[in-house]
DNA sequence: ACCTGAACACCGTTCAAGT
DNA sequence: ACCTGAACACCGTTCAAGT
């Protein structure tokens, strides 16, 4: 829309930005149209330029990954304490709610082995802090916060309908009634 | 190697060599390497002359992933009905070990809401015999099954280092604990 | 430090044409 | 029906050069 730049004249971007234009590019056309070269267009810079601000594509991934993971309400001090799982279950079913809004991301998520940003790791240091206050040792409580992570990742991915496909023969309703009965199945495990 | 086709000269290709050279891909480069123009390039023909045998990179992919959940072993009907969720974990024990020998595989196994090819079909039909005498009802066991395949596929994908990456925090032994810890508590869950 | 221009080595897919 | 040739519209990434 502006005039175009010559070699030397800059745009005024930060990595914040790039960002911003990663998600409204996922959001619009999925992971799979999730492009350095889609997020330049937006923004109006050559392709390369992205370098500038993101090391590559799964840099780029990641970070948007843990962006989308901001989303997800932490439980305060208070609920923790009172009913540890019953935080753990909610960390879950707000990170189930929250990813299944971006399909197409948990794939590379779970490639990933789980994002190492700094909204995941909150994540985790809360849960496994729970999970400690319900009586497990520490890996004990590493332990059950892998599994209950793959299923709900999982679950999600599982759930998720690519953009635009036909509805599937499951609704919403019943995947998300689903992904609760194996979660509770698992917390039951690790409290007994 | 051999001599060059002109248009017309047939290759004398089937869909079961494109899957074998896709397979041989698949252990060469990994999933990222799986495309149809290395398949082609590894059979000696134009890239385009796999579109006569599988309409598309999609269609490869859910072949190949059904050709190796082939390696799954059953269970014999005896096994069944002697200890119905003995034979369900080692279905589910036998698909994460296979599915581990192909990492990469899994993000789009999930994507894909699990295979439709006919070997996954045929694990889901002894899986869902074995939880009926196990004694829950068919729709009970259908949301066990699904809660049980995507516990296991997505360890599978936790689980699975890249090929040629670092070898990682935890060792394959670990994580293959750490699956069966939280597939027996789904077991328990199930039981009860 | 941040950007453009140009290039390299790739993709999936389609269409026409040949036997 | 099965294949080649050529093309289209893409990719991620690198390197040199400009301010």
């Amino acid at each position: 829309m502006a005039r175009p730049r010559g070699p030397g004249e800059r745009a005024g971007l930060d990595t914040d930005q790039v960002l911003a234009a990663a998600r409204d590019v996922l959001r619009d056309s999925g992971v799979s149209g999730l492009s350095l070269r889609a997020v330049a267009r937006r923004l109006g810079v050559a392709p390369n330029a992205i370098y500038s601000h993101v090391g590559s594509r799964d840099e780029l991934l990641d970070a948007v990954l843990d962006d989308v993971l901001a989303e997800v309400r932490l439980p305060f001090a208070g609920e923790v304490a009172r009913d540890p799982l019953g935080a753990v279950r909610a960390i879950m079913l707000a990170s189930y709610d929250v990813l299944l809004r971006h399909p197409g991301l948990m794939p590379s998520y779970l490639d990933r082995q789980g994002s190492r940003g700094v909204q995941a790791q909150q994540l985790g240091v809360v849960t496994l802090e729970a999970l400690g206050r319900a009586g497990l040792t520490e890996p004990a409580a590493r332990e059950a916060m892998r599994v209950l992570i793959v299923n709900t990742i999982g679950f999600a991915a599982f759930s998720a309908r690519p953009t635009g496909s036909p509805p599937g023969v499951m609704s919403a309703v019943e995947l998300r009634a689903n992904f609760l009965r194996g979660l509770d199945w698992l917390l039951d495990g690790i409290a007994r």
